[in-house]
Parts: structure tokens; C-alpha cells; sequence
DNA sequence: ATGGTAGACCTTCTA
């Protein structure tokens, strides 16, 4: 059982490129960010040729995610419960039904920049949120991937330059506190789980050569809950995929669980 | 040095 998460930015404008990094490395489930899209204008026919069941959930312009799945997906939620005025498209969950089925969440959280803005208060009141949900989750004793662009560096060994990264929304001590609850509430980093050595990074900024001179971050992240990290394998991070023509900004993450 | 790029979409916002 292979799921992937990956921030796309862009569906349309990404199509070929992450066709032909599908048909590559044919995850079973894949959770998609930033699909800036309506659930209308999805682009789903290339998708579930290739045998995939279909969720959107989508924005106009900005945002928007989707999970694929080769299995069935059941008990589908759109949207991060806590606040009935959000609008803006960052959580989608369902229920993979594998042999032994696993919920999977698929994640966009708030980038907050500038701090000191709406913008930085309206990404903690979602980390809240996040925390207040996956609690519940967590009670359900069941297989979980909480998997996305988490829009958090934790620790500066996840930054090739710290320093650069100082007075950034990603990292803050607001922002890697409440990343560091999240993980408290009993959650794991695939990251750690897989032993991945440290400058594994996740997002290059298409500016100022950030890519050649691998100036990257890992802001995206896989958690799994216990019953999920019992059965984990291994992780990938598909480092290749930034070198690919037109790439996404930020490069798959594959978690692979035991049947 | 406050630069640089990419996407949606229409003039500027988001990242």
C-alpha cells in the first residue's frame, strides 16, 4: 500500500508532468495540493483511466486538493471542521477501503505570510483546527495518513539555510509549536520512521536558483497514527521529480504500508 | 542589492 502526497501547483498547467511521474511510480493512493482549480475543471479523465477513484475538492485560482485512489473511497469529508465561514480548500479526507482500510487526509495548510498579518493568524487558527480534528481521529483507533504541504519547516536542519528562513511564516516558533502539538497528540513523521538523512528536502523555490544551489526546505510531510507507523515500511521523496520538465515547486512524498 | 519565477486570470494576488 503506496500513498503519495504531493503539491502540484497546478493540475492543469501540471498535467503531462505529473502523468508521467504516475505512471512511474504508481502509488496506489496520492494526495494532491494546490490544484488551483474548480472540482469542475479537474482534468479527471486521464486520472481514472488509469484506474484511479476520484475526490475533489476544489477553489477557483487558489488552493484545492484531491485524493486518488485505486481502492474504493468511502466516507468522504470536504473541508477542516471548526469553522462554517472558511472557504478556502485545504482538507479533503475519505476512507481507502484496502484490505486493511486506511483514512487519509489530504492537506493544504495556510502559507501565513507576511507574519503579523490576518494572513499568520488565520494559519494558526487552522493548525488549531487541525489538532481539535486529528484528536478525533486519533480516537478511532484505525489506520491514518495525514499527508500534505504542512507549510512548516520543524527544525532547521529541515532548511539547507536557516538564517533565510528567520523571519518567514514557516518559521516561526507559532508555526513549529503548533506542529510540534500536532505530532504530541500521538502522530509520527514518516520522515523519522524511515530514517531519511537530514538536507532531505520537499520545496525549492523557483526563484534565485534555489534548485540548482538545493536550497530547499521539507515542508511536506506524511503523519501516520499508531496503527498506520506499525505497519510502515519505508518512504521515498522524490527528489528527481524537480528536474523534470515544468515542475511543480515541490516533489512527491511516497509512504509505503504493509498490506 | 529587497532582486528572482510561476500560475490564475485580467490587474493583481498568492506562493
Amino acid at each position: 500500500m503506496r500513498i503519495a502526497t504531493w503539491n502540484v501547483n497546478s493540475v492543469n498547467a501540471r498535467l503531462e508532468t505529473v502523468l508521467a511521474w504516475l505512471d512511474e511510480a504508481r502509488p496506489d493512493v496520492a494526495c494532491f495540493q494546490e490544484i488551483k482549480c474548480v472540482d469542475e475543471k479537474f482534468p479527471a479523465e486521464p486520472f481514472e483511466s488509469r484506474g484511479y477513484n476520484l475526490v475533489v475538492h476544489g477553489q477557483k485560482s487558489y488552493n484545492g486538493v484531491a485524493l486518488l485512489s485505486k481502492y474504493p473511497l468511502t466516507d468522504v469529508r470536504r473541508g477542516l471542521p471548526g469553522d462554517d465561514t472558511d472557504e478556502q480548500a485545504r482538507y479533503l479526507e475519505a476512507l481507502v477501503e484496502a484490505e486493511t482500510p486506511v483514512r487519509v487526509a489530504a492537506i493544504y495548510l495556510p502559507n501565513g505570510n507576511p507574519v503579523g498579518t490576518e494572513k499568520f493568524a488565520y494559519k494558526l487558527r487552522w493548525f488549531e483546527r487541525l489538532q481539535a480534528h486529528a484528536r478525533d481521529l486519533l480516537k478511532l483507533e484505525e489506520r491514518l495518513a495525514l499527508c500534505g504541504d504542512y507549510n512548516v519547516i520543524p527544525e532547521p536542519v529541515d532548511a539547507r539555510n536557516p538564517e533565510a528562513w528567520r523571519g518567514d511564516a514557516l518559521f516561526q516558533p507559532e508555526s513549529r509549536q503548533a506542529f510540534r502539538a500536532l505530532l504530541n497528540l500521538g502522530l509520527s513523521d514518516s520522515h523519522e520512521l524511515g530514517h531519511e538523512p537530514d538536507g532531505t528536502y520537499t520545496f525549492w523555490d523557483y526563484q534565485a536558483g534555489a534548485w540548482q544551489r538545493d536550497h530547499g526546505i521539507r515542508i511536506d510531510f506524511a503523519l501516520l497514527s499508531p496503527q498506520a507507523a506499525d505497519a510502515f515500511i519505508g518512504i521515498e521523496t522524490w527528489r528527481a521529480a524537480r528536474d523534470m520538465d515544468k515542475p511543480s515547486d515541490h516533489v512527491p512524498v511516497v509512504v509505503t504500508l504493509n498490506p
